[in-house]
DNA sequence: GTCTATACACCGATAGAC
DNA sequence: GTCTATCGGTGTATAGAC
């Protein structure tokens, strides 16, 4: 397979995909070494604990959220329209390290509730400078937060197969506008 | 403790509670007889194993859903703002079943994921047949689930602290509102 | 119906060879 | 830098006494 990825990227893969799509429970380092193709004593050579490894995740998430966040800044459709675009899972690397710690998280790691709650406020904060009003920023937020809940948890709520993922973000993006809307029609607050 | 409840009873509740709390690697024999109050003989003549425990815990979500999905049907303020009402954690019966049904189903439960899925749908169709656009009912859905993912999983994105549980709901219901009554201008779908 | 005792598998981690 | 071998702990489940 991909063996000419370095060897701690391997693990480091690997451990995420397991952490997607067999939850904390299946992601055991039996699991990881079996394939990342190396052996427990390589892996513990890397990381000295399957808790450094879990923190080296969260610290990669944290990298590729930072440049996410830049974009978001910068994208000409504007933070809003970003985020509700970019919440649809398409397994990005971005996608996938969210995932992988959210389900960190869901198992009680503290480490990995406060980068998703850095990462989270960050959102709010860029949408809320966009739209300029709390209760519209929230709930596009909550929108993006459903979005990725459906679409990228293989066990969370189902993802509706009745339409095609590129019409249903079309849609979203339509609803988005029409709070954007809502929210410069009644400049109240802040 | 509530000693008088039935032994069975009395088991389903911590193993929900567990589920919630620690997630599904918390959720062993071992501490569910401990908070149960039973010993694992005990536990495993009510469940034959495990699994059966689980299916016991989906079976209590399903009746409490489908009472639940009268309820919105019958609701004065319409199933959507029901639902977005109802989606805020409030740690009722149905909130902690839901909770935890979502955990078992986060741990690759097929049976699990299946009575979500049944779950979400008949939200949906309900939502749908009142607000009559596809676009806004998956939108007010979503902001459901996200509302859920936010406030009802402990490790899951972190709930906001800033704003107090009963304003941001109310703030949230009037977003419900300017998207029913988007809906209602363009009669266009369906 | 509920208990104790125990079998057995698996997981995380260490030691040490190569 | 990667391997094998192995230990202690914990988890699920069974057997059988009461």
């Amino acid at each position: 397979m991909s063996n000419t990825r370095p060897a701690r990227d391997r693990i480091l893969d690997a451990y995420e995909e397991l952490l997607i799509n067999e939850g904390p429970r299946g992601a055991t380092l039996d699991a990881v070494v079996a394939r990342a193709e190396v052996s427990k004593g390589g892996l513990l050579y890397h990381f000295k604990n399957k808790e450094a490894m879990a923190a080296a995740l969260i610290a990669r998430l944290e990298e590729l959220a930072a440049a996410d966040l830049v974009r978001m800044r910068a994208d000409p459709e504007g933070p809003s329209r970003y985020l509700v675009r970019e919440s649809v899972y398409v397994g990005s690397a971005l996608d996938r390290a969210l995932i992988g710690v959210v389900r960190l998280a869901q198992a009680s790691d503290p480490d990995a509730s406060a980068v998703l709650e850095r990462i989270h406020r960050s959102w709010m904060d860029l949408v809320l400078e966009e739209v300029g009003h709390p209760a519209i920023a929230r709930a596009i937020v909550l929108l993006g937060d459903g979005l990725y809940y459906n679409e990228g948890l293989p066990g969370g709520w189902p993802r509706d197969q009745d339409s095609s993922a590129a019409q249903s973000v079309a849609d979203l993006l339509e609803v988005v506008d029409v709070l954007k809307a809502h929210a410069a029609s009644v400049p109240q607050n802040r």
